[in-house]
DNA sequence: TATAGGGTAAACAGGA
DNA sequence: ATCCTGTTTACCCTAT
C-alpha cells in the first residue's frame, strides 16, 4: 500500500545543542517538593474541603476494620512520635495495602495523613492498653471498657470469619496475617447483609472509642503532637443533618422508627422524636465518625445498585435470548456521561441495536454499571455517579482501554491521576482516535476530556506530553497536509518495555504490595505497575495477591494490551485501520526494528480481578476477553 | 552503589 | 511580541 510522499516527516533537527539549561533551573525546581503531587498547592474550595474530610473520614474507617480484621494493630507506641514527614512510612507498617495510592497521594497531604495516622496510632495504643494492662489505672473504665474489649473480640472473629469464608471461595488470596484485605474488597465480596453487620461493627468500635473520649480519655491527649486530627477545623459549615433543628420533631423521620435510631449500627432506644433528634445530633454530628459511616453507607447502597444492575442485565440477556425485547433500555444501564466521551459514544454508533442477540464478538455489548474503580473510591461515592462500564467493547481490547471504559466516569469526575504512564495515555489516546493520529492539541483534548486530573495544571502535563512524545521513540511525528500529528509505532511501544522483571512470585507480590502503598509516588507506580504487568500474566502469581493489589495493578495493566493489539489488529478490534498503517509513514526518530517474537498470551489479570471483585457472577469472569459473549 | 524508567521543570528554537 | 509546538537537558524518585 503506498502512501502519498507528503507524509515525509520534517524531524525538525532543531540544534538545540547548546546547553544552556544548566543548573539554574534547579533551583526554579526546588520548590516541587512534592513531586507529582505538587498539585497541592492549588486552591480550596469548600466542597474540596468536605471531600477531603470524607476521605479522611473514611480512611479512617478502614483502617479501624482492617486493623482488627488482620491483627494488625499492634504497633510500638513510639509511632506516636513520628513526625509528619515520617507518616506514610508508619502508616505503611500498619495497614500497607488498604489505602490506596490516589487517594493518599491526590486527596490526604502530609499533615492530614499525620493527623490521621495520630488519630488511628493513639486509638489502638489504648486498645492495646486496655486489652494487656487493664492496670488500676483504668479500672474507671468499668463496664464499658469490658464491652469496647468484647466487642473487639468480636469483630475480631467477624473479620476473620469474613475473610476466611473469602479465601475459602477463592475470592481473596490473602494469607492470614499477611495483608489487610481492602474494604472495597470485602465490600464486594460480602453480600448486604454482612455489611450490615459490618456496619454494626464499625459502629460499636467507635461508639466504645466514643465512649473512652467521654470517659476523659481523650485520645488526642495520647498523643505527643499537637496537631492532632480534628475533623470538624476542616470542615465546611455545612448543616449537619437534612433534619435540622427547626424541623417539626412530630414529623416522621427516615432515621427514626420504631422507638429508636436507624443510624446506621446505633439503635439508640428514642421514646419520641424530641428525643431522638437530641440524640441525632449528639451522637451523628458531623465528625469523622459520622462522615465513615456514611461513606460506607453509600458504598452499601452502590453495592445494592450494582447488584440491581446486573440483575437488570441479566433479566435482559434472558430476554435477549427468550426473543423478549425489553420495551426500554433501562436507564440505570445508560452510561451517565457519554456526552462527554466521543469515544464511547462512536462505538455506540457502530454497534448492534439494543436488545438484539449480539454476535459474540460484537463490539456493543451492553452498557453494564459494574463494580468499584480502580481500587479507589468510586465515581458515586465521590459524586454520587455510579460507575458505568462498557463490556469489554473497546475496540483495542487493552487492559487501559477496558479500564478507561470501566472507569470512565471516574476518571472524567474524580480529581485522580490516572495510574498509567503518559506514553500509555498517549498511545491510547491515539490509537483510539479513528484515524489512529492526533494532533498534540487533540491529544491535550484527549487527557482533559476523560481525566479530571488533567484539567488542571495544565502547564505541568502539557510539557510531560510534549515530553513523552519527543522522547519515546514509539510516538511518531507525521506531518500531515493540516499540519503535524502523532502516530504510535507499535513495534517500538515493545521494544519500549523490557521484561527485565521476571522475578519470583514473591518478587511480585512485594511489588504488588507497593502498589498498593499509599506513600508511593503515583507516577512511579504507574511506571512500575506497567513495567511489571507482564509478570500477571502467569495466573498461579495471581494466588497469592489480595483483590486489592491485583485491582491496582489491573489498572496499570498496558503492557499485554499490546500484544492483544497485535493479535487483534486486522481483527475485529481494530476495525478503523489496517496493520499497515504503521508502516505508512517515514519513521523520523528511528528505523524500527523487525517484529520482535512477542505473542504472549492474552493476560488473564483482568478475569482473575473480576472474579476478585464481584463475586457471584460468573459471567464476569471472562468480562476482559475479547470473545466474551452473552449466554 | 549503579542503573533504568518515569515524571517534572525548564531552556530553547522555529513557526504561526 | 506572543503563543504553540517540539526538542533537549537536567534532576528527582524509586525499584532493581
Amino acid at each position: 500500500m503506498m502512501v502519498e510522499s507528503a507524509t515525509e516527516t520534517i524531524r525538525t533537527t532543531s540544534s538545540n545543542q547548546n546547553g544552556v539549561s544548566s543548573l539554574s533551573s534547579q533551583s526554579e525546581g526546588g520548590g516541587r517538593e512534592g513531586g507529582s503531587n505538587g498539585d497541592t498547592n492549588g486552591e480550596i474550595s469548600p466542597v474540596d474541603l468536605l471531600h477531603l474530610q470524607q476521605q479522611q473520614a473514611l480512611q479512617a474507617a478502614r483502617q479501624f476494620l482492617l486493623q482488627q480484621a488482620t491483627g494488625l494493630s499492634s504497633p510500638s507506641s513510639n509511632e506516636v512520635k513520628q513526625s509528619p514527614v515520617q507518616v506514610p512510612v508508619s502508616m505503611a507498617m500498619m495497614t500497607p495495602q488498604m489505602i490506596t495510592p490516589q487517594q493518599m497521594q491526590q486527596i490526604l497531604s502530609p499533615p492530614q495523613l499525620q493527623a490521621l495516622l495520630q488519630q488511628q496510632q493513639a486509638l489502638m495504643l489504648q486498645q492495646v492498653t486496655y486489652t494487656h494492662t487493664p492496670s488500676h489505672s483504668q479500672q474507671q473504665l468499668g463496664s464499658k471498657q469490658l464491652a469496647f474489649q468484647q466487642q473487639l473480640i468480636q469483630m475480631q472473629q467477624l473479620q476473620q470469619q469474613h475473610i476466611l469464608n473469602l479465601q475459602r471461595q477463592g475470592l481473596v488470596g490473602l494469607q492470614p496475617g499477611q495483608g489487610a484485605v481492602p474494604i472495597q474488597s470485602l465490600q464486594q465480596a460480602m453480600c448486604p447483609t454482612d455489611l450490615q453487620q459490618l456496619w454494626k461493627d464499625v459502629a460499636s468500635v467507635q461508639s466504645a472509642e466514643e465512649a473512652i473520649k467521654h470517659e476523659g480519655l481523650d485520645l488526642s491527649t495520647n498523643s505527643s503532637n499537637s496537631t492532632s486530627y480534628s475533623a470538624s477545623k476542616v470542615s465546611p459549615q455545612i448543616p449537619h443533618h437534612p433534619f435540622s433543628k427547626h424541623t417539626e420533631h412530630t414529623a416522621s423521620h427516615p432515621l427514626y422508627g420504631h422507638g429508636e435510631c436507624k443510624w446506621p449500627g446505633c439503635e439508640a432506644l428514642c421514646e419520641d422524636m424530641g428525643q431522638f433528634i437530641k440524640h441525632l445530633n449528639s451522637e451523628h454530628a458531623l465528625d469523622d465518625r459520622s462522615t465513615a459511616q456514611c461513606r460506607v453507607q453509600m458504598q452499601v447502597v452502590q453495592q445494592l445498585e450494582i447488584q440491581l444492575a446486573k440483575e437488570s442485565e441479566r433479566l435482559q440477556a434472558m430476554m435477549t435470548h427468550l426473543h423478549m425485547r425489553p420495551s426500554e433500555p433501562k436507564p440505570f444501564n445508560q452510561p451517565l456521561n457519554l456526552a462527554s466521551s466521543g469515544s464511547l459514544l462512536k462505538r455506540d454508533s457502530e454497534g448492534f441495536p439494543e436488545g438484539l442477540p449480539h454476535p459474540p464478538t460484537s463490539a456493543a455489548t451492553p452498557i453494564t454499571p459494574l463494580r468499584q474503580g480502580p481500587s479507589v473510591i468510586s465515581s458515586s461515592s465521590l459524586h454520587g455517579v455510579g460507575p458505568i462500564r462498557r463490556r469489554n467493547s473497546d475496540k483495542f481490547c487493552t487492559p487501559i482501554a477496558s479500564e478507561l471504559a470501566q472507569n470512565c466516569e471516574f476518571y472524567k469526575n474524580a480529581d485522580v491521576r490516572p495510574p498509567f504512564t503518559y506514553a500509555s495515555l498517549i498511545r491510547h489516546a491515539i490509537l483510539e482516535s479513528p484515524d489512529r493520529q492526533l494532533t498534540l492539541n487533540e491529544i491535550y483534548n484527549w487527557f482533559t476530556r476523560m481525566f479530571a486530573y488533567f484539567r488542571r495544571n495544565t502547564a505541568t502535563w502539557k510539557n510531560a506530553v510534549r515530553h513523552n512524545l519527543s522522547l519515546h521513540k514509539c510516538f511518531v511525528r507525521v506531518e500531515n497536509v493540516k499540519g503535524a500529528v502523532w502516530t504510535v509505532d507499535e513495534v517500538e511501544y515493545q521494544k519500549r518495555r523490557p521484561p527485565k522483571m521476571t522475578g519470583s512470585p514473591t518478587l511480585v507480590k512485594n511489588m504488588i504490595s507497593g502498589l498498593g502503598f499509599g506513600s508511593l509516588n503515583a507516577s512511579y507506580q504507574a511506571a512500575l505497575a506497567e513495567s511489571s504487568l507482564s509478570l500477571l500474566n502467569s495466573p498461579t502469581l495471581v494466588n497469592n495477591s489480595t483483590g486489592a493489589s491485583l485491582n491496582m495493578l489491573h489498572v496499570g495493566h498496558d503492557d499485554v494490551s499490546s500484544t492483544v493489539e497485535q493479535v487483534n489488529s486486522n481483527g475485529s478490534c481494530s476495525p478503523g485501520l489496517s496493520p499497515q498503517q504503521y508502516g505508512h509513514h517515514v519513521h523520523v526518530k528511528e528505523e524500527p526494528a523487525e517484529m520482535e517474537e512477542d505473542s504472549r498470551p492474552v493476560s488473564l489479570i483482568a478475569s482473575v480481578t473480576q472474579n476478585l471483585s464481584m463475586p457471584g457472577d460468573e459471567r464476569d469472569m471472562d468480562e476482559e476477553l475479547p470473545t466474551e459473549e452473552l449466554e
